[in-house]
DNA sequence: TACGTTCTGGACGAGACAGTCAAGAAAGTC
DNA sequence: GACTTTCTTGACTGTCTCGTCCAGAACGTA
């Protein structure tokens, strides 16, 4: 049957989107990916196809692990779903403001470089989006049935806006924005949904200070 | 006094702009742009410096422009200042809607590509976010003055927010969100902006549908 | 053990690219 | 008109990088 590959494949992959996320792919060089995944050139080539196709994959395969990474933290009864939901905005936060080389998404960084010439990486960012979207609808609209959001808001709405802002924040810290400036940003899209009548209704207001 | 430049500086760095805003940094050729403004590469190198160096240039006037943009958007009386802000987030929704060829934002693309490994890249997509977030403050608390705001909100926290949204709009843009969902995002965003008290507070809500 | 097959690794070639340079052109000055 | 200075042009160079290729290694099979 041949001689067995001698590298896991996962492993590889993980190695070469590193590079593609630390230098963008135009900047990214065949051999230092090779390199770091301690191939050679041709064993890369022979399994991966050339550079276009070893980042289509490594862009599908991250995308991918995002959405995955997004339905644990949004997925659970609708009990704690704005729970949830809260915490997985403050998250993104979080991680945003603490990534201090800057080197930020890399589904954003795939998109903003290559989606304009590229159909596929055009085509990966928006399937992601919108499976992203989804999560969020569903965590909201199970908020709304265990009362923690207004019962005549649109989830699918407030998902739109919730992505957009997690996106937002995304962008901001690529530019540097600060930690606090980061998490403030979280807290106020948190404060502006609409929760049900009966709380006090200051309480969904950013305060002052 | 030796010969006089055969070109219009302003010209030319539009020119270089827009290879560097289609293609990205690392992709662009500096032969391409040398074609595109007409120039030959002797006089751009002795004009502007290396590649990195036009960028830098390019960059800069780029966002300084987009900063004026939104002050001559965003300035102006109390009494308008709600209507100013709700036309410029459509605005730039509507702007993103129409971008058909994805190229997107050349402040979030070059910030996307080069922040992590040029410091000036980063310094100069800071400063702009800063800048257009204190416009934005100015307005809301225009509107918070003539009393299209709930007078309790922190205009610096909303500003923020809107910030976000509006980054966020254009990531979600590159990844060819349709033109309803971005337009859908900038009417949510105003939506749950808090009103005065007086207002039916219904009216701050995302409606069903 | 001999053989076919698949993987490995790195040398190699072809092309692309950034930046330089030298010869000449266009101005001002005397 | 001679001279100085600055700009212009595009050919040229050296370097970089992608992708190929091939000799050999590591397996299964007979």
């Amino acid at each position: 049957m041949g001689r067995p590959r001698n590298f896991d494949e996962s492993e590889v992959l993980r190695a070469a989107r590193d590079q593609f996320w630390s230098t963008g792919y135009a900047a990214a060089r065949v051999d230092d990916i090779a390199a770091a995944t301690g191939l050679g050139k041709g064993s890369l080539y022979g399994a991966f196809g050339d550079k276009h196709q070893l980042f289509l994959r490594t862009y599908a395969d991250h995308c991918a692990g995002l959405v995955e990474a997004v339905r644990r933290a949004l997925d659970g009864p609708d009990t704690d779903a704005y729970e949830r939901l809260r915490a997985h905005v403050m998250k993104v936060a979080e991680a945003t403001a603490s990534d201090v080389c800057l080197r930020g998404c890399l589904l954003a960084k795939g998109a903003a470089e290559l989606s304009e010439q590229d159909r596929a990486v055009a085509a990966t960012a928006r399937r992601t989006f919108t499976a992203i979207e989804e999560l969020i609808t569903s965590c909201v609209a199970g908020a709304q049935r265990a009362g923690d959001i207004a019962p005549d808001a649109d989830p699918a709405r407030l998902a739109g806006l919730l992505l957009a802002v997690l996106r937002g924040i995304e962008a901001l810290g690529k530019g540097g924005s600060s930690p606090d400036s980061l998490r403030a940003i979280a807290e106020t899209a948190l404060a502006v949904l609409p929760r049900p009548q009966s709380d006090q209704d200051r309480s969904a207001r950013p305060q002052s200070g």
